[in-house]
DNA sequence: GAGTGGTCTAGACCACCAC
DNA sequence: TGGTGGTCTAGACCACTCT
């Protein structure tokens, strides 16, 4: 339904609250008490300058506000809509668990099947050349030693909801898989295992910032949908850095999930 | 500088891309080569728009783009500038290991003192009433058993970065401390502990969303800024669960890190 | 074709800041 | 006081979607 009991407010224009603001209040409203709710459409942007008595502007204003907060979603043609918060990818913090890279699945397939139907892996590039300075400091080598490069995109669903790169110091990747599409069953950490390098810990360093357009393009993002960017470090048990892994994640589709001993 | 040649190219109307994200693109290009640096004014819109040969609400646009995406900052009266990335505040895994209770000091502070001069605490409320019931789930509680809710705001340097509500079962408060503004030495964990609670491990759920109205207030958020949400649980050795933190952090203030085993 | 959102213009007045 | 960004108007034309 579009709007109906929804636009029950007037907007003061004599207020010291701009009046764009008052009316994305009554909308943002409407969605928390559930008069919206995920999916419905919002009133048009002609519905909402006649009740307001506003210009089409401030209509605009109020809707991109909501969109900046990731409330709603405008799509060309066919209308606004109250976006839905689609239920998250779960990542557990054990997942790079040895007992899983033995079933023969990679760590993020392993987990899709659980939750999705289909999941997948696509645009996979593999490439030697000198790491960026950030990536060869933590791999310990000087930012001139070229590297091996693995970047891909995983799907759910269809949908991209990841980006990664990996890198890999050459005399690690000494071995042929890394070169192919498909690093094997078990993934990248079962095969550097295979290589003869145990693996002790991880660490994963997480940020969150709104995407530059490049990635907008690359995860399919709305608007107002802020990233995950995980880099995460393998050691050996020697304590040697064996790969980095930088990964940029749909943050609408992901929980972090880890757990911490207390002593 | 304002902008010298910042604005060497011009937009082309007749192309597919949008004017106003032609001009957005040239400035964010500015910024990633270094042609503007963080600090730096962006030319004015009046400048942008006889640069241009564009009406101001087209500039506005491409401003707003940059802004959305947490690159620039509009001073109201003073002009457009380029964020500083801050630097950011980092968050180990290991911050609640039980050595840091043990030297009188909480999480939060005796972290803090490690890089900022001026680390503090406020807005500290404390009251009793039955938990939401997301908390109540992770508590073991029925939600409708009043649990101590104790929410504060923490400072770094004068600014807010983040904003916490612990939840605690009513039997595991039943102590006295817990009432009064300061926990005391070590933190709310230090106290449970001394009430005879031992304490085993967390769990934390990490998402990140675009921040609420309210939020933005709290923390004094910059547009384009996402927050991390961190629900932390806290174990005893008997496996209940004895507090839930509810935490909402400016996202460009925090890097979490997290120390995974491989095995 | 009718309705929707996307882009853009050319003005206006206001609030804030620095000089 | 002059320059800055913030809000708002009243139009225009376009692109997309659905029927």
């Amino acid at each position: 339904m579009t709007g109906d009991g929804v636009l029950s407010d007037f907007v003061d224009p004599a207020s010291d609250r701009a009046v764009y603001k008052q009316i994305a209040d009554h909308l943002r409203q409407a969605i928390a008490h559930g008069r919206l709710v995920p999916g419905d459409q919002l009133p048009s942007e002609t519905q909402l300058m006649a009740h307001y008595q506003v210009a089409r502007m401030t209509t605009r204003h109020a809707l991109r506000l909501l969109q900046d907060e990731g409330l709603i979603s405008a799509e060309h043609g066919r209308g606004v809509y109250v976006r839905s918060r689609r239920p998250v990818r779960r990542l557990a913090s054990d997942r790079f668990a040895a007992r899983h890279r033995m079933d023969g699945k990679a760590a993020f397939l392993a987990e899709a099947g659980q939750i999705a139907a289909d999941a997948g892996v696509d645009m996979i590039r593999i490439s030697q050349s000198p790491p960026p300075a950030s990536i060869a400091d933590r791999l310990n080598l000087s930012d001139d030693v070229p590297v091996v490069i693995r970047s891909r995109r995983y799907l759910l669903d269809g949908r991209p909801v990841e980006t990664a790169v990996s890198y890999i110091p050459a005399d690690i990747a000494a071995g042929t898989r890394v070169a192919e599409s498909d690093p094997g069953p078990g993934g990248i950490y079962a095969w550097i295992e295979e290589q003869g390098h145990r693996l002790q810990r991880f660490t994963e360093e997480v940020t969150a910032r709104m995407p530059s357009p490049a990635e907008v393009r690359m995860l399919a993002l709305a608007p107002g949908v802020p990233v995950f960017q995980l880099v995460r470090t393998a050691y050996s048990v020697e304590g040697r850095p064996v790969e980095v892994c930088d990964t940029v994640m749909a943050a609408d589709a992901y929980l972090l999930s880890y757990e911490l001993p207390a002593h």
